[in-house]
DNA sequence: ATATGATGTAAAAAATTTGTAATGTTTTTC
DNA sequence: GAAAAACATTACAAATTTTTTACATCATAT
């Protein structure tokens, strides 16, 4: 949940992005005391600033430079000013975007989750094997259905990645149990089955039931 | 010198957009078969992407979406369609700007600028490592949270280096002994483990909490 | 020399994962 | 339809992995 402040001294428009960003998992604030920003601004910890120019006592501009000095985040010009002139400035500031008003509610919104993505959510490589409403992240091993997040161990990972890598193929027992332990030691056979059933439980309790289907005297397969 | 990929038809535009990036010492090259421009990306290995929407063969968001399956790059759509939906839609698909047709050219690459600085330059050219709140300062080895700094030893330094360079992914204890030891001699496994916790408290005490995950039998993992 | 902080070790506790055994269920085979 | 084979489930204990705490050593600087 990210957090937006709002520097823009009409309060019925910050007012009604405040609104309408809740509905997307944003919590927003606006600003309503114009000479102390950047105090606000800690105390706060926003992660995306959208800064209107024209201001009581500074302007958007200033703010800016100030935020600045100490901080990256992302800010979002939101002006009625919209000569071209404003816009480089912006940009050559450490702007990020600039929106012009009268705006679109649902333009400022997409172009938030886009600087946001852009920001934060980034940088890392997508490694992901997806099945029905299944995700398994590779990178960090965890699986999410839906929004449910469900951890696993490392077998229970090794026997989910195998049959994701080849959903829709039969895999053999052998070819779990030389995944799992390789030809290490001896283990027993059915060792297999209770990490099997394992996986399904925790799959079962995010509501995934019957994935794992038996392919008896063949394997096991996701279909 | 950052590149930029033009995906553009009309070639006067595409060409004069090639002109001026070049005065401010970026590389940019125009497509001229659109059929083929996940391999002229990938072969130019393309810092930034124009791509206007109106195309030959596919439309621009078809490569936007083909290019997000493999690629996290910056793509900046320009489009003399300035209705909201497509905007919206734009950004959806993993774009990162909008620009209406016709656009001026500085404010055009001013807004490159922004955003590859917002995508490359922020933590590289100062050589800050990030996560969440955490800035580790690479310069001077210090670790700052919010406004509160927060002095870290050699190891902790080190330890801390690793995880948010590889943030999102799972360091396995090999690679945090390697990294601190290397093959030196024979140091205790569990004075790894001892290490770790002393990060863990110094964060704790700043509050950033449970940032450094356990993930038993493979390592550690910030997220 | 003493104080300070950093570092490695040891030992005990906690937490989690894993294998096994015993028992139950389903499917196949004859 | 009974027997055999293959697989499932459960509970338990062992094994592994990680955490925590306390302590001794070392280097550095005041």
């Amino acid at each position: 949940m990210y957090k937006i402040l709002i520097v823009e001294d009409d309060f019925v428009i910050a007012n009604s992005i405040c609104d309408h960003l809740s509905k997307w998992n944003l919590e927003a604030k606006y600003v309503e005391d114009f000479q102390n920003v950047i105090s606000i601004f800690k105390e706060f910890q926003a992660d995306l600033v959208l800064m209107d120019i024209l201001l009581p006592y500074f302007n958007g501009f200033h703010w800016c430079s100030e935020l600045r000095k100490f901080s990256n985040v992302p800010i979002m010009f939101i002006s009625s000013m919209s000569d071209n002139m404003n816009i480089v400035m912006a940009m050559n500031m450490g702007g990020d975007e600039y929106i012009e008003k009268p705006f679109d509610i649902h333009v400022l919104t997409a172009k938030i989750q886009a600087l946001l993505r852009r920001t934060y959510a980034l940088t890392e490589q997508k490694n992901l094997l997806t099945f029905k409403n299944l995700v398994l992240n590779l990178n960090d091993t965890t699986l999410t259905c839906q929004d449910e997040k469900i951890t696993l161990s490392r077998n229970e990972y090794l026997i989910l990645q195998l049959l994701m890598e080849n959903s829709g193929k039969i895999v053999s027992r052998d070819q779990l149990m030389e995944c799992l332990w390789g030809n290490d030691e001896f283990i027993d056979d059915n060792t297999l089955t209770v990490n099997i059933t394992r996986v399904r439980k925790k799959l079962e309790a995010a509501g995934c039931i019957d994935y794992i289907k038996t392919k008896k005297g063949l394997g096991y397969i996701l279909e």
